[in-house]
DNA sequence: GAAATAGTGTCTTTGAGACAATATATG
DNA sequence: CATATATTGTCTCAAAGACACTATTTC
C-alpha cells in the first residue's frame, strides 16, 4: 500500500462473499444453506459466506467457504463469480456489498452437514420458497439457480455435478434435474457424443444391477457447446 | 442502521463503480475513456467511475457516471452489471473493490468530450492495446467488450447501439462492427424479421441518397433471440 | 423369456448459409 | 440506363426432435 489507511477518505463499506453451492440429487436440485445462530435473522437460512480479508482475494474467499462447507477439493467442482449485491439496507447493520459466487459440486454421499454447532443442510430448490432466507439471499440464490440452468445449455458444466466418471444416463439426469423435465435419451446420447470434447470414453462400464451396463465417461476438455443443447 | 459504524469490526474496504461504455461508429467499436490527471496513473486512460456513496446503490452510481459522461437519458441506453474486480493490490493506495458495469449507447453526434478540465474521449477498441490503461481497467474493458459480443448473439441488445429508429442495414452494421466481420444482408434481414418482437415496423422510410430507401424500424419488446444469431 | 436400461438408425422439420433474382431509389 | 442499396426467393446442408428398433444385462 502506498498510502496509509485513512478511514475518513472513503465511505465505510464492508465486503462479503456469499456462495450459492448447488448439487444434483435426482430428481432434486439442491442448495447448501446455513442456519443463522446470531442476529440479525436468527434462525433464518443463509448462504455460506463471510467477510473478505484485507489481503484476501474475492475468489480465494469464496473457495475457502466452499471447501469449508463441502470438504471438496477445487479440482472436483466449479466456482465462478455470479454477481454483486450492494443495495443500501440489504444488511440492517451497515453498508455491506456482497460478491456472490456460484459453485457446482457433485453430490457427496458423505456430507459434513452441521459441523460443530453450526447447522448447515442441503435444501431442495423446490422448497426454497417455504424457507425464511436472511438478507437478500433469496434473490442471490435465484440468480445462481438461473445462471446454472442457462449455462448448462451452452457449456459442459453439467459434468461438474458428476463424479470423476459417469454414465450417459447420469449426465442426462443432471440436465433433467436442473431443467425440471425429461430429455430424449437417444437424442441426448447422440448430441453429447457428437460434441467434440464434451466427454471422453474411459473404456469401462458400470452395471447398476438391472439393464444393459452403461459405458463410463469422464469430462472432456471442451468448455462450450456449439451449437448449444436445447433446454 | 441498527448498529453504529465500528471501524474495527471489519476490514477497511473502498467500493467503486467503473463503467465500460461502448458505442458503435462503423466500422469501429468505441469505448469511452477518461485521462487521469491525478496520481496514481497520471496520464493513463481509465474507465469512467468513482466511489460509491454510503447511501447510494451500485446501479445508481453507475447510472450517474453514464449520464455525466454521455448526457444520455437512461431510456436510450442499456446498463447492466458486468463483474466485480477486487484483487488485492489492483489499486496501489488501498484495498478497492470495483463493481464494473457495461453500458451500450447509441453513437451521439454531439458528444461532450472533455468537459471542463477532465479529458474524456472515445477510443476505438482496436487501439486499446496501444493505450496505457490505469489499474486493471484493461481487463475490465476486455471483459465488457467480450460480454457485448456474446450478448448480441442471444439478445436484442444490438438495438441499444441504434437511435430510436433504424434501418435493417444500420442494425446489421452494428453486428458487423461489434463482431468484426460482414454478415449476409439477405439472411440477416430474414432472421431479424422472423424473430418475433426483435423489431417493429414504423411504416416510414429513410433515403440515404443512393439506392433504394430502407424501411425504418424501432426496437421490439423481445429481449432474447431464440434461436440466437450466429456470430 | 420378461423387464429394464443402453444405445443405434431413420425420418421429418426447422433454420442457417450461399447466392440468384427482383425492387426502388439516384445520377 | 448504370449503379447502389434494399428486399425476396430458392436451394442445400446441418442439426434437433420424434420414435422405431436393436443390444445387453438381471430376474
Amino acid at each position: 500500500m502506498d498510502a496509509p489507511y485513512d478511514p475518513q477518505a472513503f465511505p465505510p463499506f464492508a465486503v462479503t462473499v456469499d456462495v450459492v453451492i448447488l448439487t444434483v440429487r435426482p430428481p432434486q436440485l439442491e442448495i447448501l444453506l446455513v442456519q443463522r445462530s446470531e442476529a440479525p435473522f436468527v434462525g433464518h437460512w443463509a448462504l455460506p459466506g463471510g467477510f473478505v480479508g484485507v489481503e484476501q482475494s474475492l475468489v480465494d474467499t469464496a473457495q475457502a467457504k466452499l471447501v469449508a462447507k463441502t470438504g471438496l477439493s477445487v479440482d472436483h467442482s466449479h466456482l465462478e463469480q455470479l454477481a454483486t449485491f450492494g443495495t443500501p439496507g440489504r444488511d440492517p447493520r451497515m453498508r455491506v456489498v456482497s460478491v456472490a459466487y456460484l459453485a457446482l459440486v457433485p453430490r457427496l454421499d458423505v456430507v459434513e452437514e452441521s459441523t460443530g454447532r453450526e447447522v448447515s443442510a442441503w435444501k431442495t430448490v423446490a422448497d426454497l420458497h417455504d424457507l425464511d432466507l436472511a438478507f437478500d439471499h433469496r434473490a442471490i440464490a435465484v440468480a445462481g439457480i438461473e445462471r446454472a440452468r442457462a449455462k448448462l445449455e451452452y457449456t459442459t458444466l453439467a459434468t461438474s455435478f458428476c463424479g470423476p466418471t459417469f454414465t450417459m444416463g447420469e449426465l442426462r439426469e443432471v440436465y433433467e434435474t436442473v431443467w425440471g423435465h425429461t430429455l430424449d435419451p437417444a437424442n441426448f446420447h447422440r448430441k453429447v457424443l457428437t460434441t467434440e470434447g464434451f466427454v471422453e470414453p474411459t473404456g469401462k462400464q458400470r452395471a447398476l444391477g438391472k439393464g444393459r451396463p452403461a459405458k463410463l465417461y469422464r469430462r472432456g476438455d471442451a468448455g462450450f457447446l456449439n451449437p448449444p443443447l436445447q433446454r
